[in-house]
Order: C-alpha cells, then sequence, then structure tokens
DNA sequence: ACCGGCGGGACGCCCCGTTTCT
DNA sequence: AGAAACGGGGCGTCCCGCCGGT
C-alpha cells in the first residue's frame, strides 16, 4: 500500500478526536464539517474516505468519548478517590468551564436524543458500562445499585447542565456544590435507608459522610 | 395600535409558542426561522416587526417557556400531589415521549448555555421562581430548601434527558423510575440527618407522600 | 382636511431631501427605503401615500436633486465668481468629501443609465438648464458653448468621480487639480482656438486665468 | 493541482468574467451572486472555493476588467490610430450602447468609490498603467502629460456616463461628439497652446482635428 | 486508496419593496 | 400615516458527491 500502514487509521481518530471536542463545545447541529475538518489540519476531501456521512461521525464519535470518559472517571475512582472524587471532579468549576473535554452527555444530551437510532444506540452502549461501573462502587444489590447509579449520573449531569447555563457565576458554583451534597447523600444511604439502614458502605464514598448516616 | 386592538401581540405570542415547540422538539440550531413561522401560518415577513434577531426570539421563547412550565407544575402540585405528583409527572413516560411540550431545561439546557447572555440571563430569571417553589415543598431552612431543590432539578432533568437518548423503552423507563425513586429519597431526607434527625416531613413528599397534604 | 394645509407637500418634500442624501452616498441600488424613511423620521407607511414606489422616488428625487444643483451652482457663478469659480469649487476636496450634498451626476451617473425611462427623462430635464446657464457664460454662438458646456461638465463629472475611487489623497487632489486646469484651458480657449483665434473672453472665466497661458 | 491542470484557473476566470459584464451591465450592488454563478453555468456552490466574498470577487474584477480594457486601448493606439482613434472608439455610439463590454470606470466609477480599500487599491492599481500609455501619446513632459491625461480620461469618463444615461438619442450623441472635440482639443493644444502654437503634434492626435471644428 | 478540493444546490438569517389593514 | 405581513432575494455556509493526483 501506498501509505504507512496504520495512517488511515491515524486520520480517523484524529477526526473523531476534534469532532468529539467541537460538538461538545459548540453542539453537533452547530458544527459544520469544513471548520471541524479544518481544525484537525484537513479538508472536507479527507471526510468520506472514512465516514459516509455526518450521522456516522456523530455515532462513533459517541462511541468514542464515551469510552474515553469512562476511562478517565475509571482511573479517577480507581486512584483511590473513590466515587466521591469522581463527583467533585464532574462538579467541579474546571468541568463547568471546560465541556469540549468533559463529559459528553453534559454536553450533547438533548441533541443526542434527535440523532439516528445508531447513534443513540452507540450512546447507551457507551454509557452502560460507565454506569456499571459507578454502581460497582455502591453498596447494595447489583440492579439496586445499577438503578441508583442511573440516578446519580443523572443527578450530575443536569446539575453540570444547569451550572453552564446560568450567567452567574456564585450562582452556578452553589448548584454545583448542591449537586454533589446531594449525590453522595444519594450514594450513601441507598434505598434501603430506612428498612434496613445498614449496608452502605458505598465503596469509597462515605468518608466525610459516613458518621452520620442519617437515616438513624 | 393600528391594527385590531391587541393584534400584534397575538401574533407575537403565537410566534413565540410555536418556537418553543420547535425549539424543543428538534434544538435550536436545528431550527430555521422560515420553517418556524411556516409551521405558525405566517411567512418570514412576519417575523422581524416582532424580533430583531433569531436570538432575540430565543431569549423572550426561554422566558415564557419557562413561565408557562412553571405554572404547570405549581398547578400540579396545588392541586394536591404536592412534590411527588410533580416529580411523577415530570419522570412519565409521556413526557419523556413529548419534549416539544414538555420543560425547556431538559430540551434544550447545552444548547442555552450556548446562548447569548442576553438569553441566559432570561433562563436564570426563570429558572429561579420555579426552584423557589420547589424549594417551599421542601423541608428544612429556606436556603437548605433551595439547594437541595436545585438538585432534585438537576436529577429530574439529566435523568429525562437520558431516559430520552436510550432507543430502548424498557431501559429508558427504568432510568426514569429510578429517578423518582432517588428524587423522593433526596426530598423525603433532606441533609438535616444528622443534626437534627427529627421531623422531615417533606412537605407533600416524604414516605409515599403519604397522609398529608402539604401545600400551603 | 385633516391636518395642516401643506402638510403633505411638507412630509413629501421631506422624504425626497433624505432621499436624494442618502441614494448620493450610498448608491440607489444599495438604499433601502425602510432605512431612508426612518432617517427622515417616518416609517414606510408614510411612504406609499406619496410615491407608488421607489423608481417614482427615484425620478422625483432626481429633478429635485438637479433643481438644487443648478441654483447652487447658479448663485455660485452670479456671485462673481463665474464659472471659474464653479469649477474650482465642483473639483475640491470638500466636494470629493462630502457626495451626499454634492452633485447628483458625479454621485449617481451609471446608476441613472439603469432606470426608468422616466427617471432618465427627469435627468434630461434636470441637466439642460443647468447646461445651458454654463453655456451662457462661455464665448460662442449659443449651440457652440452648449456643446463646449456638455464637454466641460463631462469633464468635471469624471474627474470628480476618479478622485473618489482613488485611495490615495494625494494623487486625488492632483485629479482635482488637473480636472479644474483642463476645464479652464476649454472654456478659455474655445473651439475657435486655432481658426479664429481672436475673441475668447469666456464670460466669468478668464479672468484669473486670462492673461496667462501661464507656460510661456 | 489535483484537477486537469488550470481547470481551477479557468473557473475563476470565467466568474470573472461574467461578473465583470454583469457589474457593468447592471451595477455591483444589483447583481446578486447566485444569477451571476447562473450565467456562467455555475451554481453558487462554485463561487466559495475561488473568493471569501463578494467584495474580494468586485476587487478581482476591477483589476481584470481595467487590464483588459487596458490592452484593448493599447492596441487600438498602437494599430496606428494613436489617441486620437482611442477617443473616437471610447465616445461611440456602440460603446454607449454596450457598457458589459465597455469602460469599466465608465460603468461603475460611483461604486467603485463606495467599495473597500482594498477595491479601490485595485481600481488605482489598474487605472495608473492606463493613464500613463495615454499620456505617453500626449506631448509635453512626463508629468504634465500624466495630468492631462487625466483629466482627458474623466472627460471620456463623464461624457460617455451623461451620454448613457440621456434617453433622447440625438442628444445622447451629441454629448459624444461633443466630448469628442474637447479630448482632441486637449490633447491637440496642451497648457502651451499659446505660447508656442506651433508644435502640437500630439502624437497621432491633430492631424484630423487640427483645421477645424469638424463636427457635422 | 487517501486525501484535496471543486462544485451542486438547499437552506441559514436577514432585509427588501410592496400591499393591506387600521 | 403607521405598522404588520408577504414573499422573494441578498450573501454566506451547509452537507455531500465526485474527480483526480499522489
Amino acid at each position: 500500500m501506498r501509505y504507512k500502514a496504520g495512517r488511515k487509521e491515524a486520520t480517523r481518530e484524529r477526526i473523531i478526536e476534534v469532532a468529539s471536542q467541537q460538538f461538545r463545545k459548540q453542539g453537533i447541529a452547530a458544527t459544520g464539517l469544513a471548520g471541524l475538518l479544518k481544525k484537525a489540519d484537513f479538508t472536507i476531501g479527507a471526510f468520506y474516505p472514512h465516514f459516509t456521512s455526518k450521522s456516522q461521525l456523530v455515532t462513533e464519535m459517541l462511541a468514542e468519548a464515551l469510552r474515553l470518559e469512562h476511562s478517565k472517571v475509571c482511573q479517577l475512582m480507581q486512584a483511590g478517590g473513590g466515587l466521591e472524587a469522581a463527583v467533585r471532579m464532574y462538579l467541579s468549576s474546571e468541568h463547568m468551564a471546560h465541556p469540549e473535554e468533559g463529559c459528553p452527555s453534559a454536553a450533547m444530551l438533548p441533541e443526542v436524543a434527535r440523532q439516528t437510532k445508531a447513534s443513540r444506540v452507540a450512546y447507551k452502549d457507551g454509557l452502560l458500562p460507565f454506569i456499571d461501573m459507578v454502581a460497582e462502587s455502591l453498596p447494595g444489590d447489583k440492579e439496586a445499585a445499577k438503578g441508583l447509579a442511573f440516578a446519580i449520573f443523572g443527578l450530575m449531569v443536569g446539575s453540570l447542565q444547569i451550572a453552564r447555563a446560568i450567567p452567574e457565576p456564585a450562582l452556578a458554583d452553589r448548584v454545583l456544590e448542591e449537586g454533589i451534597k446531594a449525590a453522595m447523600r444519594l450514594a450513601d444511604a441507598p434505598e434501603s435507608s430506612v428498612a434496613t439502614g445498614t449496608k452502605k458502605e458505598a465503596r469509597g464514598l462515605s468518608r466525610r459522610s459516613s458518621p452520620r448516616s442519617k437515616s438513624k
């Protein structure tokens, strides 16, 4: 073959990488392919050998972006911080200020819901492992933990979006803080709150929240 | 007024109304003014006497949409259901399936964050009364309740968006359910858990909104 | 009648006046009626009672603008300066810098040529008295003087336009100067230059330039 | 180059060529890009790979149109006619009737004055060589000849425009004729007209015009 | 076979001249 | 006389097909 082996892959990856930044920063609909390719130091000519359409790029970009987000959070949690560290990172001013490097869900969810079926499947497939990972750090049986993980993730996504939309920095920070507190409470006192009250031990969370455990 | 009194207002309101539907359904960037006006049975010529630009329409539409959402939820809560009824409605399959008539935050938040300052201010100004209203149905001191209301709202917004993006109906419903459970837990057992530990009684929520009747 | 008598006329005149400024400044095609009316402190509603179309306004505006230009130059020449004063004024930096108050021909001639027949007739009818007036200050029989007046006027129009188009002030001024010199030579030494060589005496010109022939 | 060598250049030239016709015929502001491109058998999609904006096209079109006009006149003068032939051609009924193939200055000067700086610089840069060429066929020292050339060109431009604007063919022709006479007088008897009286011999002019007054 | 990039049209927002209603 | 509404058109950008050089 004419080109260095792997060059094609490299180009493709680069396009996806830049796309994941631009889409998160400006939105999917508002981002044009030409500008995107230029940002990746290509011209549109480089696009169609790799993707059949913009929507295919969206699909692949979602898969990749979620994979990266997943591994980023995974590392953070395994580095010792547990879920709390992840939550604090997610709901931080830095994350709020830099959507282009942040969670794809927070940056694009409503737009994802309007994409093709394939893209939405890719989103779901990228989200589930992430949810499972979060669930593993939560107490309770597997299914219950998974449900809780969905809720906690929903809380984080929503709170971050609200904070980003609010033009008042002080208020935005407040929203983030409250999101952290609520996420930790959810993680700490899973559904059993009243019934059993015993088994929390949210692997990695809890520290700060452990002693009290509210529920009595 | 030169025209039949109120005609101008009627047109303006009609444009805003259709805009709020289309923007929620298709996204702001993806919605063109021409199509929007046609949907309102006008041509583009009818737009510029009322608005100077699309972004001004976005601003006014946000204000109006939030006002309506606010009053809708308000009615629901005062009708006796309390916060729980509102949460159940928000995280229902119907709401999930009809973004065009649903919560503007759930449908457009990431795009709102990319709008002009004026639009974001309008968003904030429309959101706060809503948050305050929710807070009133929560226990604890005013500030704490407000913080909790932000978190609960974030949870609802995020969960609804996730459910909308997921192409598997069963899983989407699961996300909604878990959102409801978590929202109720948050509302039920506010932070005071340790401090006071006593009478939560989330005015209107609590167990499953049990005996009481909160409102007012 | 409802309105003070003459009010209608006043409005009409005001529209024409502002139009003659805007058209000269920005060009006819590039000037919109809405902006024009706003500049005259009206809304478009004030336009159609007075004119049936933009092109009719153009026609009337040409007649009026030429009438004014005519009388301005007439005054100048009768004030004692003669043709030379008029030429010097016409080809001055001030006139070059302010097309909106200057000669309509210099500002719009190519556009006039593309207007309706009616507009062009108005232009012609406005131009001829002006040419005749200039011709009267020129020597020779009436027809010859008229021909010369056309040429001198053409020279002035073209030179002013060239100067306006040139972005280098020094060069533009040079063009104006040369235009003045050439105009005076034409006025001074009419066609008879060789044949008769006798009685120029370009009524009103020459004074300053008469003994001249400078070069020597 | 990726395409058949010169294909891009060909398209670009074609666009410029058609633009130079349309702009001269209808005016710059009154000519739309879509119609222009269609006239060149393209769609608008073909425009932006070559030009970044309409105003850039204007700039390039001015440069090209002046270059062509220059060479056309140059050929004419070198073919033996001298300046007189050029003047007669310029102020001919044919030229008057076909602005789209004629002098860009006569067709667009007032609009050129309203274009961007870059366009006006292009105009100036295209005009100067032309003026220099005309100056070479004039007697007297170089600078004086250049000044005279400006004036003669101004005279031609203005006279042609006036003739084009006048709806009466007979009068228009009269204006052209008088323009020719005056131009020849200027060229024939440069400033020194009286002093020396003898040496006109405006390289190529004069012959036919010297003895007198021709017209009719 | 990657990639550059021309070219096709549809469509984006905005503004035009005009008509209509008051 | 004011202003809403119409609909066409302004320029510019969009996504994409396809050609052709490397």
